[in-house]
DNA sequence: CTTATACTATGATAATTGTCATGTTTTTCT
DNA sequence: AGAAAAACATGACAATTATCATAGTATAAG
């Protein structure tokens, strides 16, 4: 059991306005756990009892569709809270949770975060901001699917994951997502996805090594249409 | 200046759990709008300074798009609150708010809401529900977009203008959206959307009746694929 | 009532994207 | 290192959806 106050993590979410006696108490209940890329955190339709902390590397919250093939809703770095929406609405998962390179994680028991909820008020409008910026991206990534092509889609997602997770000296993402992962995170079959990484090396926008990938011309890329 | 303790409007949100006297103070500083079909309420990037309710009738909320159309992100009928995300998050509104037939608003100054999310526990996580609930519904609907077909995801819009707004004893939607309605609401071509409901025409899933649209075979339309 | 305007309808065609098949390359495991 | 598995790549073709053109129809305004 270690203590929060000087996690990194937690800097980055509404656990920030916490007190330090109010953190104690967290740290007294929570869970250290560990996810090896591609475990299954927690499925859809399952009862939450509490939330996960992301301490380091990266989920996806993917929902299956009808055709067996799982979409990719959004991707949880550092300091993102999961579950909090299932725990704070008290209803079941609609998304399942899972680790898209290898995790560390903080679950902490729900009644932890509902009471601090309830008698922190920092807390408490500090989380229903992150839930109202949350639901501006949701509605922001709706307009994305209805309104551009695939190759936008995939370009603003390579933009999002250089900006978001970085890249390494040598200018590769820091990430290296499968073109099974970004065809989940844009909506589109795998082949397409390959196909249009295909083009955009054609064209000079990025050139990969293995599966790396380097974004080479930003600027260009982000003008794709 | 009228109550608003009998409103039935605010029965259908979280001020439903304000307190008399601070529906007093609410009653005191709102303000009842009116707005004709096609009337915008406030546009794209712009700031509020309060929420509006809709009392009666229905707003959509729209994003434009680089080719000059716009996309219905969804409908907000009795008992809403449009601009509370905007307003919480205290940033500009990504989404306009049009009069989609005629309605009455009322309009109440962001301080009121602030306020009473300050100091009013129980309103407050009401709110928060209600958000978290909101997101649920964003990302429903983007996972739609990724992997429905636009026939699926009209057929989906009909039966949910069939749901949320009601029929006419004959049958009828009660609410009558043109085709192009249709389309900014599923995110395709009016064409597009035209050809379908023909479609289900044919198919005797549904008839028509000048602009009016009855649903004939509810459960056969919600198999669609 | 009739004329203008907006809405609905449908065909033809093009563009985008998905699916299936097949082969190559890279990674992983022993 | 070598075999097996997974991921990547690309062609051929099918399905879906958008766009353009054109015409009919309903609705509102004068």
């Amino acid at each position: 059991m270690s203590r929060c106050d000087q996690c990194i993590a937690r800097q980055l979410n509404s656990m920030k306005t916490l007190t330090k006696e109010e953190l104690k108490e967290v740290a007294a209940c929570k869970r250290t756990l560990f996810y090896k890329k591609g475990e299954v955190i927690f499925g859809e339709n399952e009862l939450l009892s509490g939330v996960y902390c992301v301490r380091e590397g990266i989920c996806k919250m993917t929902k299956l569709s009808a055709n067996g093939k799982d979409h990719t809703v959004k991707l949880m770095g550092k300091g993102k809270l999961i579950g909090q929406r299932s725990v704070i609405s008290e209803e079941r998962t609609h998304l399942s949770a899972v680790a898209l390179i290898d995790v560390e994680l903080c679950y902490v028991p729900k009644d932890q975060i509902l009471d601090n909820i309830k008698s922190n008020q920092e807390f408490s409008f500090n989380v229903l901001q992150n839930l109202a910026q949350d639901l501006r991206e949701a509605e922001g990534d709706l307009i994305n699917m209805a309104q551009k092509s695939v190759r936008q889609r995939l370009s603003e997602a390579l933009t999002y994951v250089s900006k978001t997770f970085g890249e390494t000296e040598d200018g590769y993402l820091n990430v290296n997502l499968s073109r099974e992962d970004y065809a989940s995170i844009v909506g589109t079959a795998t082949e397409s996805a390959i196909r249009i990484l295909s083009q955009f090396k054609k064209e000079g926008l990025i050139s990969t090594s293995g599966k790396k990938i380097k974004i080479e011309k930003l600027k260009e890329l982000e003008r794709v249409e």
